[in-house]
DNA sequence: CTCAGCTCCTGCGGGC
DNA sequence: TGCCCGCAGGAGCTGA
């Protein structure tokens, strides 16, 4: 599943294939995926040169040039969706459920399979992706910025929860798992960071002390960067740009890990599953809620 | 405005 | 052995 980790480890390798490459056209196997393409997306890709690849939450953006103008070229992999370079080119198209296939003027190409077509794809007018793409606006804070820090989630998100009628106060694994708020988690690195932080996934944002937030953000960034280290991690659909497999599933402590012993040295609980707004969470039995 | 719950999709694994 | 059912996941939509 495509989480921030999954993204970035994406991203940094088709830099190297993608930046300064011309697309020469474009071919689909079908008119959508999660949603349609836009409107005459071949024939506004083809053509056209990129000139970077950034990341904004578990967002793509593949910007581009043509004729004088600039656009970005969104892509969200959903949870199965991966983005293969294949320098060679790549025929295949609609097989192995290949959706997409950039073919460059290089010879090789950038293809996208997607089992479940949870994906998605767009195309922003523009070089400011947080302000010209429509699906980035609503993205809350980068997790891997300072702007990410204990206080702010103690003080700024607090707040926010509690200026909502809602009286009980949201869950720390909700206001995590919302892009909103955070931009870029989703259920396994939330698993993962709270039982780094020792805090249990159904805590009340409100409840929590100043130290404890520190802690979550603190799991965070070191969760983040482990998983991005080790390439992501490849539970069922996702694999690296170049096809190989992500490692992080080896190092995951909580994730799955339901009824087995919990891995912090010299605690004996075991881990627990539960769920969270439809989402399994998992956590270890000695955390109190 | 918020928010819980549903929806999309397919492959896999457990149970009978 | 083979079939059926439920689960997994992100984000947008709906109705309360």
């Amino acid at each position: 599943m495509p989480e921030l980790p999954e993204v970035e480890t994406i991203r940094r390798y088709l830099c190297s294939c993608l930046v300064d490459r011309c697309i020469s056209s474009v071919r689909l196997a079908r008119k959508d995926l999660r949603f349609p393409f836009p409107a005459r997306f071949c024939e506004r890709l083809a053509g056209a040169r990129i000139t970077a690849l950034k990341r904004r939450g578990k967002y793509l953006a593949i910007f581009c040039v043509k004729d004088d103008t600039s656009f970005i070229w969104l892509v969200h992999l959903g949870m199965s969706g991966r983005l293969l370079w294949f320098s060679e080119g790549a025929d295949g198209l609609g097989i192995d459920h290949r959706h997409v296939c950039a073919d460059m003027v290089c010879g090789g190409a950038l293809c996208y399979d997607d089992v479940r077509r949870f994906g998605f794809m767009d195309l922003c007018a523009g070089t400011d992706m947080d302000n010209d793409c429509e699906r980035l606006r609503h993205l809350g804070i980068e997790p891997l910025s300072n702007r990410f820090n204990g206080r702010w989630l103690w003080e700024e998100v607090s707040k926010k929860s509690k200026s909502s009628k809602n009286s009980g106060g949201k869950a720390i694994k909700d206001i995590l798992m919302d892009q909103r708020y955070v931009a870029g988690l989703g259920n396994i690195y939330v698993t993962e960071c709270l039982w780094d932080a020792m805090v249990h996934p159904m805590r009340k944002i409100h409840d929590l002390t100043l130290d404890e937030c520190e802690q979550i953000v603190k799991g965070v960034r070191k969760v983040l960067r482990l998983a991005i280290d080790a390439g992501g991690s490849s539970l069922r659909d996702y694999r690296q740009g170049d096809g190989s497999l992500g490692y992080f599933q080896l190092m995951l402590r909580a994730y799955a890990r339901a009824g087995k012993e919990c891995l912090r040295v010299g605690c004996d609980g075991t881990i627990n599953k539960i769920t969270i707004g439809g989402r399994s969470s998992f956590f270890c039995s000695k955390l109190k809620t």
